[in-house]
RNA sequence: GCCGAAGUGGCGGAAUGGCAGACGCGUCGGAUUCAAAAUCCGAUACCCGCAAGGGUGUGUGGGUUCAAGUCCCUCCUUCGGCACCA
């Protein structure tokens, strides 16, 4: 079995060797330069300039006890490479690092060992930092900051308050103060209370009662991270969900936003497209049911079941209706017969977590209420339902049931035995159950042989007319449950004004901004309590405030993990500003981010919520851009080495792969568990399709590379390999693996190949003869030979067009072949070699530094002039063109490169073998493409 | 099931519709060395051939084109996301 350990030593060059020769020797190199850096704070980033601005973006990391992994460095070795090549374009750059460092680990660390989670967090994020700076980027690391200091969480506080003080304008399409709040006089009337809460229901930020995870095995809450498969990551456990009154961000309001605004995004259109999946917009109508026979006890409003579809052509096929378990109306409207089954199923769905409830292979399940409803089309009587196959959570909770053209419905209506009426004529050939397809309106009414597109208009204008409907829009999206009950995050700073008895009153108090940052008591027990409430209610001394006669009690629920990166590229700005989160200026010049890399996993949620953030920012005048990240890019994930597993019988007989389940290892047949055997690559070889046993070609063989995990043992540990490589080959590595986005597995080898490259470039330049390094006697002060000065012009293209275009692959690529070319010259022009170092610069800072100073110079090379190409230089006197015979190239022939189209085709005429497969044809038809090909097509 | 991305040598990968396999790894041969490591030079898709050369090749099957890894259609596989969203 291969382990890591043995990868080093396997691959390790001696170290002996490179202490001895005056040889590259990162690891003197690399220490010396970042010293040199940080005391020339040469990554110093002053507010402004008269330069054009690049901001550009890491998605700052959680810096867990692991320690850092090698998929970081991937994100930001790209980020590196694109700050320093701006910079020595020209760009004034703002490159920031900072910490993520709320969150659940640390907590869980805390209840186990008693530490206090400040504590290992910042040991953590000493880690990360020592770890990062070891690589050599050019952060301005005046400029770090943290999501658990108080003087950031200051700021993420206000912004809770400044959301909880916004209402949104649906005329205005934007957010305003709560203050500008129109009231409604018949609300006024009712007093102060009533005001103050009519402003509630309209807030951003606003309570209600929410279900969450509750473990009762584990006696707590769980965030929906927490949850996997609908047990709790930590131990297994059922998870099941409760209400419980909880902060919700109204980021549904911004929905319409957060979509169209999407639109002229840099992103990749992948991610666009997960976020507008995300947002699930829906266009249709919105339907009253009226009840067939109204309790006396609801009002007339109550009376009626609003649906939600998009299908409102098919009102005539509604035949019944289904209610979510846990809609409001359920208990008014169900007849006493019905009431023990009823309560029964609301109990048992209740029970189910969300998996259980989606689980599709699982036949639908209802209750019948007792009550009907009056299909306002057909007038007809149709049975209301319940059933947990209808979701609260979406539209209006409630759905007009019409299983003629919806599958599920369909599928509902058979158990029950419920009718079935298709109100679309499926075509002739149709087969199957639901038809969801286009087709002529039947037994519709006046609806009858319209196409559903017009019939859907057509309908609207009927509900509208009658004031049975409305057109309306429906996302999936939903409101933002922002609040956790843990303690290792922001307090939310608001106060819950409690009576005599202690009972809140219901009234709440924001704190003023003097009063902030609101800390997090000291506490020596972090324990969840057992019961659903959050473990800062345990902080008595904290929770109770008092405060002009009257008593108070602080919200004990902490905000989420997201909270903290909600925002913090915009505290990179102006990170010590301690009377605003950013001063206006600064970011009136820095923001959009100009680039954002990290990874794929923030997609969505990250990527939304910050979104929304800077949106109600935007509309309360604290930023300038409607949007904050302009081009996103998100990097692959690294795997593990390639590994080969063979997997044996108990009887110890090799079976081949195919029949075998990979993830657990047991048969697909019978079901029969297998041993895994790890196996090197002398033990197999390629055969066709896969690879196989070599000693036993029979058996077929597993050959893939997996996710880095403890438990798998493939994780590679950056520090291992700076310590070996160096930082620079690491750097270099990590982009010359492939491209960026994609996801790609590790090799040591590979490292060692970049690392024997930057050897290449040094030898290049440097003499191996003296006992101390000196520049070798190679390098002079000569012109370069025309084709040396052509290679070194193309590679300034290739280098340059590559990084414009993130090909970090393709520019290693690039400099390769130059550094072979120059290798094999006796005499190397110095302009050659340092265009070479500046080019490298980016990619591998330190040893560019370090050859930089050899060739004489004094200061950094961080600010020298970019290369520059001359495309005069470009042009080769002769090329070599290809010449294809109905499309078969049958020679190569060398040129002037100025010949033309004609001049080409005699050249290539000429040519022996042309005329070989050109005898007793006749030519139809000639191509001839300067710089591309000559093509001949004969019969 | 739906949405998205991707399938190219032994491996990672490269190729504005114009010479498939750049560059790197690995392997083989050679130089250097007492020997090894490191380094340097050469070869390396597959098949036939001593060679010149020829044939076949970018997941599958079809199409467009003088020319397809690249564009269009079909199917298969892998990865990522979503998943009773009415």
């Amino acid at each position: 079995m291969l382990n890591r350990s043995d990868l080093f030593v396997t691959y390790r060059l001696d170290p002996r060797s490179s202490a001895a020769m005056p040889a590259y020797h990162p690891q003197s190199i690399e220490p010396k330069w970042q010293k040199y850096w940080e005391d020339h704070q040469t990554f110093r980033t002053p507010d402004r300039s008269d330069r054009p601005k690049f901001y550009i973006l890491d998605m700052f990391p959680y810096p867990s006890g692991a320690g850092l992994h090698v998929g970081h460095p991937e994100g930001y070795t790209a980020t590196d490479i694109l700050a320093r090549y701006r910079r020595m374009k020209g760009f004034h750059v703002l490159h920031p690092m900072g910490w993520d460092a709320f969150g659940l680990p640390a907590e869980q660390y805390a209840i186990q060992t008693g530490a206090h989670p400040a504590e290992t967090t910042q040991k953590n994020i000493d880690t990360f930092r020592r770890q990062i700076k070891s690589l050599g980027f050019s952060y301005d690391w005046e400029r770090e900051i943290d999501t658990t200091d108080p003087r950031y969480f200051k700021w993420t506080q206000w912004i809770f308050l400044l959301l909880y003080d916004t209402w949104y304008d649906v005329e205005q399409k934007k957010g305003r103060p709560i203050a500008e709040l129109p009231i409604p006089e018949e609300v006024r009337g009712r007093g102060d209370a009533a005001v103050a809460a009519f402003q509630d229901l309209h807030r951003l930020a606003y309570q209600t009662e929410a279900p969450v995870n509750w473990c009762p095995a584990l006696g707590t809450v769980l965030a929906n991270e927490e949850v996997i498969d609908g047990k709790s990551e930590r131990g297994n456990h059922p998870v099941v969900r409760m209400p419980l009154k909880q902060w919700m961000l109204r980021i549904t309001a911004y929905a319409e936003r957060l979509l169209h605004d999407l639109e002229p995004l840099d992103w990749s259109e992948a991610i666009k497209e997960m976020q507008r999946n995300w947002i699930g917009r829906s266009e249709g109508a919105e339907i009253r049911f009226a009840l067939a026979h109204p309790p006396a006890t609801l009002s007339e409003a109550e009376s009626a079941i609003r649906v939600f579809t998009t299908r409102p052509d098919t009102l005539f096929g509604a035949t019944y209706m289904v209610l979510a378990p846990e809609h409001p109306l359920v208990s008014l409207i169900t007849t006493s017969e019905q009431q023990a089954a009823v309560r029964a199923y609301q109990e048992a769905s209740a029970r189910k977590s969300d998996l259980e409830r989606t689980d599709l292979i699982k036949k639908k399940t209802g209750v019948f209420t007792g009550a009907f409803a009056i299909n306002p089309a057909t007038k007809t009587k149709i049975p209301i339902w319940i059933a947990d196959y209808v979701l609260a959570s979406y539209g209006t909770g409630a759905i007009m049931a019409v299983p003629g053209q919806d599958q599920r419905d369909w599928e509902f209506a058979v158990v029950y035995n419920l009718p079935i009426v298709r109100t679309v004529q499926p075509p002739k050939d149709w087969t199957g159950e639901a038809y969801l397809g286009d087709g002529p309106a039947i037994e519709s009414g006046f609806l009858n042989g319209l196409y559903v597109a017009e019939a859907k208009q057509q309908i609207i204008a009927w509900l509208e007319e009658n004031g049975l409907g409305q057109r309306r829009v429906q996302y999936k999206l939903r409101d933002w449950l922002f609040s956790r009950q843990r303690y290792w995050g922001e307090p939310i700073p608001l106060l819950h004004e409690v009576d005599d008895q202690g009972r809140r009153t219901g009234r709440i108090v924001p704190l003023s901004v003097e009063e902030l940052p609101l800390r997090l008591p000291d506490m020596k027990d972090y324990k969840p309590s057992g019961q659903p409430e959050p473990p800062l209610g345990k902080a008595v001394d904290w929770v109770h405030v008092e405060r002009h006669g009257k008593r108070y009690q602080r919200e004990t629920n902490t905000m989420p993990q997201w909270a903290g990166s909600c925002w913090y590229y915009l505290r990179f700005i102006d990170p010590r500003n301690d009377r605003m989160l950013c001063d206006p200026e600064k970011q009136r010049y820095w923001l959009p981010v100009d680039l954002y890399v990290g990874g794929a996993e923030h997609a969505v949620l990250h990527l939304l919520y910050a979104r929304f953030w800077h949106k109600v920012l935007f509309d309360r005048g604290y930023v300038s851009t409607a949007e904050p990240f302009q081009k996103l890019v998100n990097q692959g994930m690294i795997l593990g080495e390639m590994e080969f597993t063979a997997f044996r019988s108990k009887k110890g007989h090799w079976v081949s792969a195919e029949r075998v389940d990979a993830d657990s290892a047991a048969d697909k047949d019978t079901e029969e568990p297998y041993e895994r055997v790890k196996l090197s690559e002398e033990q197999v070889e390629k055969h066709s399709e896969g690879f196989v046993l070599k000693d036993e070609p029979g058996v077929r063989v597993d050959a893939r590379a997996y996710k880095m995990s403890k438990a798998r043992g493939n994780v590679i540990n950056p520090d291992q390999v700076v310590g070996e490589y160096g930082a620079d080959s690491m750097r270099l590595y990590e982009m010359f693996m492939g491209p960026l986005e994609a996801t790609k597995p590790w090799s040591m080898r590979g490292v060692e190949g970049v690392f024997r490259f930057l050897n290449r470039v040094w030898r290049v330049m440097m003499s191996e003869e003296s006992e101390t390094p000196k520049l070798a006697d190679a390098i002079q002060d000569v012109a370069p030979e025309p084709e040396t000065e052509r290679f070194v012009h193309l590679t300034i293209k290739r280098v340059t067009d590559d990084l414009d275009g993130m090909r970090f692959n393709t520019a290693i690529s690039a400099m390769m072949e130059l550094t072979n070319h120059l290798t094999k010259l006796p005499v190397r022009p110095r302009s050659a070699v340092q265009t070479l170092v500046l080019l490298l610069a980016p990619f591998a800072p330190h040893l560019a530094e370090e050859l930089w100073e050899r060739l004489g110079h004094q200061a950094t090379l961080a600010y020298e002039p970019w290369p520059v190409f001359d495309p005069g230089k470009l042009k080769a006197d002769q090329i070599e063109m290809a010449v294809q015979i109905n499309g078969k190239v049958r020679a190569r022939i060398m040129v002037p490169a100025e010949h033309d189209a004609e001049q080409l085709t005699q050249a290539a005429l000429a040519h022996v073998n042309v005329q070989e497969h050109l005898k007793g044809k006749t030519i139809k038809k000639t191509i001839a493409v300067p710089n591309k090909l000559i093509s001949f097509v004969v019969a």
